[in-house]
DNA sequence: TCTTGTGAAACGCTTCACAGCA
DNA sequence: TGCTGTGAAGCGTTTCACAAGA
């Protein structure tokens, strides 16, 4: 069991797979399982769940498998996901506007707390409980609201001046779905989800 | 420089975020670039962006460095983005409403052709020049306009239907937005957009 | 002199193979 | 007997370091 800081970024995005596997599987009541199952189940190498499991710990029994609901559970914790994220959203275009009305965040634990724009003709609309606001208050709302995560979805021509932003009112994290390469310091970990990039991996040799 | 199946996915995946920056590059007016300065700007290194070009051929000079236009070309030819893609989107829900809405795939080569959704609520309805279809034609629709490539943007619960259904049709490719393991034939690539699996990302060791 | 293109070394992830245990 | 946990081998990617060439 290595420390915690030599844990393969890989292991950690499979982690997340396995997780939402093994919710599927505990909904479908399924108690316990073999490495060998969920490897099939994601074709992946039993060998590699086993490894990934072990970088945290050893919870499971010899000749028998794993407690699928005690894995749920350990998963959880280890991936920081036992607790609700609240999340700061700028760009309530579209696509913010998609997340905001997106319950499905909710019940994994993400709760969009605070929407912002520089659109008069958005600001002030609510969705749920949240009514957009005004971007030139970013700074102080964030603070006031200890939102730690934000969602960039503004166009590219303003999305790095807003993570700067971002970054003065001390966010950690950001999903940018603004198809543009942010530079932030270290210490800030951003997750880009880029649409016509992935339609381009898509077509690579088809 | 090695025969193109051998190049590896990390490398394909890196040349679309280089034509990214250097598209942007090119509208900043910069007609030359050193691997120095693409490597600097999306924090690897040159060495990489030198190895990653060669996989595909020999596109520099040495002492000088590349031609911003002609690289921005090569890409292109190489990512198979120096064309038109016609897609088909099932589900138009918050998502894929939005995806219609987007012009920034149209400007990136990706064009919805054909929307699907299983709601009368939604059946019927126009954005721009798509009218969502019902889900039933799905098949016959796909042929009769040769589609390649479709997008998931349906629930958890009906994706893999619409996916088996997608590739009785015919699709090589699939963008899938629904946050679940696709089961696909050999020949089919899928690329998941998982975005509460991003914000797990974000969140590991904050 | 400067930067490319590339073998070779270094590195890190994956897979194997088997000891350890229920 | 069966499945886990893991050291070690295997393998693919990254980085180095330098020859080649403008």
């Amino acid at each position: 069991m290595l420390k915690r800081t030599e844990v393969p970024e890989e292991t950690m995005q499979r982690m997340l797979s396995y997780l939402r596997e093994l919710d599927c599987m505990l909904q479908n009541g399924k108690e316990t399982f073999s490495s060998q199952e969920l490897a099939e189940s994601l074709h992946v190498n039993p060998a590699q769940v086993r490894k990934d499991f072990s970088y945290f710990g050893e919870f499971g029994t010899r000749g028998v498998g794993y407690d699928t609901a005690r894995l749920v559970r350990e998963l959880r914790a280890i991936l920081n996901l036992d607790r609700t994220w609240r999340l700061a959203l700028i760009g309530v275009g579209n696509i913010g506007a998609a997340l905001l009305n997106n319950p499905e965040l909710q019940r994994q634990g993400f709760e969009i707390v605070l929407a912002f724009d520089n659109s008069s003709r958005i600001i002030g609309k609510r969705f749920g409980s949240v009514t957009v606001e005004d971007v030139s208050y970013l700074v102080t709302r964030i603070q006031e609201e200890r939102v730690e995560l934000a969602i960039i979805a503004t166009p590219v021509s303003c999305a790095q001046a807003v993570a700067d932003t971002l970054i003065r009112a001390g966010i950690k994290g950001i999903l940018c779905f603004a198809p543009c390469h942010l530079q932030v310091p270290k210490g800030v970990r951003v997750v880009p989800i880029d649409i016509p990039m992935a339609l381009g991996r898509l077509v690579y040799r088809l």
